[in-house]
This record gives structure tokens, sequence and C-alpha cells, in this order.
DNA sequence: TATCGTTTCCGAAACGTTTCGGATAGATAC
DNA sequence: GTATCTATCCGAAACGTTTCGGAAACGATA
């Protein structure tokens, strides 16, 4: 009876080979399966691995290879309540497709620090082979920086201005408020209003712009649209804009929201001042959280797949680390989930 | 093997020790603020380091120390959906105080492999120090296993049986379900139902148990309480059964649900009944998710707190990591938010 | 018999860090 | 003058893995 003490760490290569009588490195390569090994030896070293519960020592691995085997998601602080699970499912589905592709996803955090300087320790400490950012902004110092140093990443959104070519993964808003529009318009909705938000979020531009190119391209010149920003993350502004705005004489028929937090104060706010949803008034938002099919009437809204665009990130980055040079950029289109919000507008 | 990334790795202590003269040994213990090395020294060594944009490397650290500064976190992979931001919250509260504490947290996912497996690969790749352990069951093998490997271990929620003393922090659900059936109580209801769930969860059992001590605690013996199981995850089976419940002729005048997502069914079928909430029907979830403060007419509930109880899980977890033998094991208390959704018994 | 190829194995170096056990030199004590 | 002490520095080993460049044994070929 062998006597196991719990602290010297038992199953190493060292100990195999000196248990099977064999140098290091012929158990290494047994295991790896390299050809210059007999089948029967790589036979005996491959039982004594599986009963030794071998797993090869990532610190060990790490170091030789230069590869940890580790993404990771750089998270943002600043937001501190979530309404929707977008984190929770971005996280899962990045985690199991990177999974699947060997790959093991770890969170960067900044409290205190700046995001980019997180990003520099990271890189600079070998723990990540590469990153995936998320809430790009128009013009974002982590991608600028990524892309300068050489350091394979992937971002979930996209910087404006085309000088920079990266990977990336984005949501086609454009297309769908484009289609927003053309769904408000085609029941006869005149007077329209966009509430977009104050930040210099990439996503804001899209959005704003497929509004817009649609009206423009649209025949119909008596259909005005009124552009609102509000404060992403501040409720009492974003309720107070939405008040003046539904109490001018000439309030708008039909509303589109960025997001559909916002989307949903438009709801609550309509509620209150006895304005009906749709009779009264159309609302439709984008993201489909939740809540969006809890409030009455139900929201009408886009969903937009987040849990296959983080899958989506994985592939791409498995591609990036493989070698892949050429930027990989894809726009996935989010659903129209129409419920109840909209509807004619009011005679 | 091909280097991926084109950046050859300049600051290594070595680069240093050449650069400054010194022996790579002075450098570490220099930056490392030991006292054998002479101030005027360390701060040239300092000096260099900063230009040089130094950063430990990770694989030689951790090969070295034997601890890589990761702390795991076990995702559960089976429940496809989210209807809650529980987990994103969870992760993003459990990263920061992490991060805090200078640790890092990654996620282990089992696709395709039992989440045991998994459990055994990261602990014995020594890819963690600490791993973190989420939706425990009743008897759960994942915190046997960490337990007799010794490999130290925070749970959130707790196995049933006091045979293993290990670390754990969970909800108070006990305490909150008892809170739960004297508001109910005090408003003068006497037929109540209990929405349970069929899986052998720990919650399960102590949210349960609250509700039947409570039940004994009073002395009315006009109460009845019938429970009725469903499979969690299963919303066709769970419509089914309210359904049933609500149409018997002693229906009962409030329904307690062990989670936000059954009440909120509760409400759904309540609504396509005519059964008006809350004046033929109280309704009480637990959870607190976000589609409860919009569903009218505005779910009472519990909120459980997630972020503050991944923020204790971190101090845990480090306080077993510096050598803290003895099991912490922390209760916390959620708080009732009352809605529209509960009121007197109906005459 | 000498040469060549194959098959199978192995020694040793390398990755970057920490740390143990000195080593050196100058100052102090006897 | 010798011995002891202090302040400062360093060589070398160790952590566990991968891989380069052989080496040994043996049969086949010339």
């Amino acid at each position: 009876m062998p006597q196991i003490t719990p602290s010297d760490r038992r199953g190493t290569l060292k100990h195999l080979a000196e248990e099977l009588n064999l140098s290091i490195t012929t158990v290494s390569r047994a295991l790896g399966g390299f050809d210059d090994v007999a089948e029967v030896t790589r036979r005996r070293v491959r039982d004594a691995a599986n009963r030794a519960n071998y797993v090869p020592n990532a610190a060990g691995k790490m170091l030789v290879t230069g590869q940890s085997g580790f993404i990771g998601l750089l998270l943002p602080v600043r937001d501190a309540h979530f309404l929707d699970p977008f984190l929770g499912e971005f996280i899962l589905g990045l985690s199991e497709g990177l999974h699947a592709r060997g790959k093991d996803l770890f969170m960067a955090t900044a409290p205190g620090k700046t995001e980019l300087d997180v990003l520099k320790h990271v890189v600079e400490s070998g723990r990540a082979d590469a990153m995936v950012l998320m809430r790009i902004a128009e013009n974002d110092e982590r991608v600028a920086y990524l892309n300068d140093r050489g350091f394979p990443f992937v971002t979930h959104g996209r910087t404006l201005g085309s000088h920079l070519r990266y990977n990336w993964i984005d949501t086609d808003g454009e297309q769908a408020f484009a289609q927003a529009f053309r769904l408000l318009h085609g029941l006869g909705h005149k007077r329209m209003a966009l509430l977009s938000i104050t930040e210099p979020m990439t996503f804001r531009y899209f959005r704003e712009r497929g509004l817009e190119l649609a009206l423009e391209l649209c025949s119909d010149t008596d259909v005005t649209l009124s552009t609102h920003h509000v404060p992403r993350f501040n409720k009492p502004e974003i309720m107070s804009t939405i008040n003046t705005m539904l109490r001018a004489h000439d309030r708008p028929t039909a509303v589109i929201a960025l997001t559909d937090e916002i989307a949903l104060s438009v709801l609550e706010q309509a509620s209150k001042m006895g304005i009906r949803v749709p009779e009264d008034l159309s609302v439709i938002g984008f993201d489909n959280i939740p809540a969006a099919e809890f409030a009455p009437p139900g929201l009408t809204t886009f969903d937009q797949h987040i849990r296959q665009s983080a899958e989506c990130l994985a592939v791409v980055i498995d591609d990036a680390l493989v070698g892949n040079e050429n930027a990989q950029q894809e726009l996935v289109k989010p659903t129209l989930i129409k419920r109840g919000s909209h509807g004619p507008v009011p005679t």
C-alpha cells in the first residue's frame, strides 16, 4: 500500500516516467500522440495516466507554449444595474463556444483602475491568448490599443470609421430600425419620435441612421421624425423627457426607443397619463428583454440573438488564434418580435 | 509550433537585469519589496520596470508558486434560458470582489462532459486556486468531491445534512417564506397554496420548511396549505398545474410560489381566467426578477441581494486561501418587496 | 564487412519566476 | 591583527511541460 501524501503533487510526467521506467520525453510524446513511440508503449503510458488521473499542469504547458488557453472578457463596470439577462447569456454562450474549442473564458474587471489599464495588464502578463471587448464606443481606445499592440481580439459591437480593420460582430441595428420605420409608416404613422441616448456608443449611430435613411428613402414628405437624447442610465431624466414629449400638443403617434428599457419607460409614462397603447400611441423597442413580454400590452421589439452572437464570437477567436490574418466582420440580423404595443395611427 | 502573437516578449526579468547590469534575483527582489536590496537600486529597478511596462509573466509565477491567481466558477449548463439577470449580477459581483483581492474569475463550463468531470480537470490541472459552486442540490456530488479532495471551495447554496463542513453562503429562504405566511395570514387568508418545484434543490427544502413551520407555529387551525410540485423549466406543465389549481371549487385565496417565474405564470393564468389580483387572489413570489415589477399589478416578492452575496463569496474565498481552516457559513436575509399582488382575503 | 534506414527511445535545453544558501566587501568589535 | 556583523548582491535550483537533436539497436542493402 503506497502512502499518499496529499501535499506533493503526484500526477506529473516525472512521476509517470519513474513508474513506467521511461523518460519524461517518451511519456510526453506518447500522450501527445506522436508517431515515434511504439504502440505497446503508448498503451502502457495511457493506462498509467488514466490510473493516476493525470492532467497536464497548466502552468508548465503555458510557460513553454506561450499559450494560456484563456480568453479574457473585459467586463464593463460603470453601469451598476442590468435589467436584462444580456451579460449572463453572453457569458454563457461565449464560454460554451470557447470551451468546445479547448479554450476557457475569464473575466477581467476594472474596479478602481481604468479598463485600459486592466487590458494592458492582462495582455502583458500573458494570461490571455486573446481578448473579447463589448460595449464598444464610437471611438474606442481599447480597440486602438489592442490593434497597435498586435494582440488578437474580437469585439461585440464596432467602432465608427473604417481605418481600423479588426474582428467584430455586431447586431444590424441599422436594418432593424429601418424595418421599424417601415412597419409604422405602413400603419399610417406620420409623426414619429426617436428616443435615443446621449452616450457615444456606436450602436446609437447605426440605429439612428437606419431610421433616418428609411425616412429619406420613403417618398412620403409628410412624415416627421423628432429625435430626443437621454442619458441611458438616468431613469428620472428619461421619464421627464418622455413626459414633456408626450405632453406636447403635436405629440408623436409612434415612438421608437433605442432600447427596451427606454421603451418600457414610455409605456409607464403613457399609462400614467392615460394615453392608451397602442390605440393612441405605438411604441417599439430594441433588445427583447424579458420584461418586454410582461409589461402590458406587450412591447413590440427586436431580438438580437445574444447567445448565437456569443458563440459566433468564439468561432472568430478560434480562427484568429490558428493564424487567420483576415479581419472577420459579421452582422447579425435581429428579429422583429411583434407584440401589442404597435398599431394603426389614431384617427 | 508557430508563435501566434508577433509580440516577442521583451519585458522579462532577464531583460531588465541585463539592462541594469544586475542579477535576475536582485531585480525580482527589488520589485518584490524585499529589504535586502539598497533603496537606490530599488528605485533604478522600479523606474526601468515602469519604462518597460513590465508585468510578471503569469505562467512563470504560477509554476513556481503553485498558485494560478484564478478562481473557477463552475457554470451550470442544462437550463438553457435565464429569464433573470441572476447570472450576470452574480458573476459581476464575484468578479469585482475577487479582483479587489488580486484574484481573477474564470468560467468552467461543461458542454458534453459532466460537471464533475470538468471540476476534476480544473482541479488537477492547477488552473484554479479555489472553486465556486452554485445551484447546489440537496445531495451534491460536486461538494462531496471537493471536500474529499481537500480543495478550497465555496458554494452559493448548501447541501442538506450536516455531515459535511465547508464554506457556503445561502439566502435564508426559510425565514422569508415564514414571513410570507405571516403576511398573508395577517390579511385573513385561510386557504393557501404553495407552488414548489420537483427538482431536489436545497432551496426548495428550506422554503417549503419555512412555510410549514410558520403554519405549525400559528395557533389558527383553520388554515390549510396545499403544496403542488412542478418541473421548474417546463412552462406548459406549470401552466396546466396552475390551471387545475385555480379551477377547483375550493381554490386557494393566496398562492406562494417558489420562484418569480412560477409566480408570473400564476398571474398570467389568473388574468386569462378573469380572476382579479389581488382582489380575488393574492400571489407572492421569490427572487425579484425585473419582470416582477412590470407584470401587473406588480408582483410582491423577495429580493435576495445577489450582488452582495457574490461579494461576500469573494471574501470567504480569500479567507480560505490565506489559510483559515474554519468553515464559514453565512445566511443572507432576503428583503420583502411589497407590490400590488397581495391583499386582504376576499369576502 | 561496411553502410544505410527505421524504429524507438532519451538527454538536455528552454520558457520566466521565486527563493535558498551563500558570497563579497566594508564596518565594527575585541 | 583577527573575528564578527551588516548591508547588498548573486548563482543555481526548482516548478512541469514541450521539443530539438541525437543515440542505440536492428535488419536490410551494397
